[in-house]
DNA sequence: CTACATCCTCTAGCGACTAGAGGAGCAAGC
DNA sequence: GCTTGCTCCTCTAGTCGCTAGAGGATGTAG
């Protein structure tokens, strides 16, 4: 059923680039796959599987420590799923904040665009709203 | 008038830390400012502007490449703004995508957060949806 | 004059890859 | 069989924007 499957191959299936997989083994956060006699790595369908995780992970933002902690859970479905409920909530605020104060600094782009009139650079308000954060009464982290 | 401070207040007043205002020096961001006779940095008020414009751009989330060019611009106050205003155009465009793409993960955070029963991992919700990309269908990069 | 803070240079480390060198294996066409 | 060209292997080093630490010099307050 799982009939195994080259690297190049594990890497269009999962969207995981070629040296990423490799380098994800390396940091033990994929496992070793079997080899065949010419060396070369073969994988499995639960190794896909594991590896369309972690994108999906990372594509959400989960750092490489927290995936590992999903990944232990996933491996362990009796326990409870408080431990991953936790970094989900915590990656969701984090996410917020961060929503948060791009909205803010689309405003400030957008004001400094808006401001230039394409003169020379010294009524340039992109240069000079940088020059002057006085102006500016944001929020930062 | 420019009174010449120490390092230490020069990072004080401009909210960039010490050892980030050396680095800034050796890559060549920020002028190398004269020395006492104790071989201490002596900062004007023109590397405070400098480096508070820096902080800003960075805060922005512009690369120091990207700050560079700026800096270049800023110093020639005769040229067009044009590089300036790309720039941030640029930077702007960067910026709604990342915002597009973080409210989309915030909803599939807040669906798996709210899936999630409290239970076993098996009945997650959270680790369901990060094993099932394939349920997902929103839009990356 | 003694603490202690601040400064100096230098090197190494972080996260999460990415790029490149230098070589081996493999499948297909001639 | 032989060559071409692709994929694969390992290994090291580089990316970005800092940050941390060692080990030492200098400056300042009590």
């Amino acid at each position: 059923m799982s009939r195994d499957v080259s690297i190049g191959a594990a890497a269009k299936a999962s969207g995981v680039k070629v040296p990423t997989i490799r380098f994800y083994e390396q940091i033990g956060l994929l496992p070793s796959p079997p080899r065949t006699e010419g060396n070369r790595r073969l994988y499995g369908a639960s190794d896909l599987r594991r590896l369309a995780f972690i994108r999906h992970a990372r594509e959400l933002g989960f750092e490489i420590d927290a995936i590992r902690t999903l990944l232990v859970l996933q491996d362990d479905p009796d326990q409870s799923c408080d431990a991953a409920d936790k970094i989900a909530r915590a990656r969701l605020g984090e996410v917020e904040m961060r929503i948060a104060s791009l909205a803010a600094l689309r405003k400030e782009l957008q004001r400094m665009i808006q401001g230039c009139a394409h003169g020379t650079v010294s009524e340039c308000r992109v240069i000079e709203i940088l020059a002057d954060h006085g102006e500016c009464r944001h929020h930062h982290q």
